[in-house]
DNA sequence: AGACAGGTTTGCTCTGGATCAAGTTTCTTT
DNA sequence: AAAGAAACTTGATCCAGAGCAAACCTGTCT
């Protein structure tokens, strides 16, 4: 990712590998100290904003390949909780040793400008899905984008297995299960999908993309000045 | 901000002032090259995605001492426009030498690390205002936002304006004109402000900051398993 | 001063998705 | 294998807020 090998060994050097987790562990939670960037190796975690009462707002899911824990930086306390949704494995970095390398390593420090970056962009894209988007095309840009994560680390972009349930799905998209769930079953009936469960198969990827721009039924629209 | 006054001079001397720009001048556009992150001195300045269409999405509005520009690190390319509110000032600091700077001010490089961090944490806030939040809360957390960031550039947390459009407030907050403008009615009526036109006089916080909490009627809620 | 153009307010109606209420299927535990 | 508990689906109803329409206000241009 645009290390020197040299560099990558440096970096390397302070990663800890960790044995696995289980359905439901908590890699950390909300207010903790933050000590560690956490890398999912394999597996999935949600990571999620509990709210003072019991609600819970679910921020993302994170795949292999994905880091967790960018928010805390700030504070030195976490800023959400993580839950591990299937049994995974984690790589864990510990933040002052990486801040330390990436003062001597410019092109360390460039990457991690770039990921934080990434990480605001990636928001700002779910505040437009939260802001504009109705439920169909929240689900259809949920299911994009788990197929375009897959694929990017090589596995199928069309046949995979939701490692959270449809409530959390709901809550991730501002949605009621039960909406989620008739949603599926409507993607299904208009031969999108494949849906048995957890298990899903993309049969149409195109049309779901087109539900995401066609869908603009007119052009008429919120033009804020 | 953390900085040995020597740093500071060093900084300072990356940072281009800029003569006084004008409602509706566009600071940059979506997808210009990214070279300056720019700080408000003055004034509001709003960052929006532009989709495809006309729509359009806000995704900030930025008063003084606040950053812009931090989501255009990945691409190199700016991943929202921003637009100027109301007569405004703002400093450019190039990033290419503000990376280089870092890397040899170790200060500063940590102080980088918790603005992107903090962007971050904020655009979560922002995600569960628009997931779990209703049309009330949403307004009184506006409110509430915009009274806070007052405050702590040193101006009335109680009595200020507007510098953006109705419209552009329901855009934020994912409400409709007429959602914004009824509520900001029925607050006024239920004593808990004075509106006239851009003019906000808040005349119970505490009463704003209950709406926030106290509103969650009930205890029932989405527990995702 | 008159008049057009935005922005804002207010009333009325409509609807997407929430909520409520059963069922049904799947997983877990014993 | 039985029983309880989750998770999921499906149907029926409800409602917060969207959308539409019509005034109204404020500022700007001629």
């Amino acid at each position: 990712m645009g290390l020197a090998p040299d560099d990558v060994d440096q970096l390397d050097a302070i990663v800890k590998r960790n044995r696995p987790l289980h359905r439901g562990d908590h890699l950390f939670r909300q207010g903790d100290t933050f000590q560690y960037i956490y890398v999912v190796k394999t597996g999935t975690v949600k990571t999620f904003d509990p709210g003072e009462d019991g609600s819970e707002q679910v921020l993302g899911f994170h795949l292999p390949g994905e880091l967790i824990g960018l928010d805390a930086i700030e504070t030195g306390k976490h800023h959400c909780s993580a839950k591990i949704l299937e049994t995974t494995a984690v790589c864990e970095i510990p933040f002052s040793k990486l801040e330390a390398l990436s003062s001597t390593l410019p092109s360390l420090q460039h990457q991690m400008y770039r990921l934080l970056s990434r990480e605001i962009g990636h928001d700002e894209d779910m505040l437009t899905l939260l802001g504009k988007r109705n439920a169909e095309e929240r689900l259809a840009s949920f299911l994009l984008s788990l197929s375009g994560r897959f694929q990017r680390r090589g596995f199928s972009p069309s046949d995979f297995y939701l490692s959270m349930s449809r409530h959390e799905i709901g809550n991730y998209l501002g949605l009621a299960v039960e909406t989620v769930s008739r949603l599926f079953t409507r993607f299904q009936d208009d031969g999108l999908l494949i849906v048995e469960r957890k298990h899903i198969q993309l049969l149409d990827i195109e049309r779901l993309k087109q539900i995401l721009t066609s869908d603009q039924d007119g052009i008429r629209e919120q033009q804020a000045t």
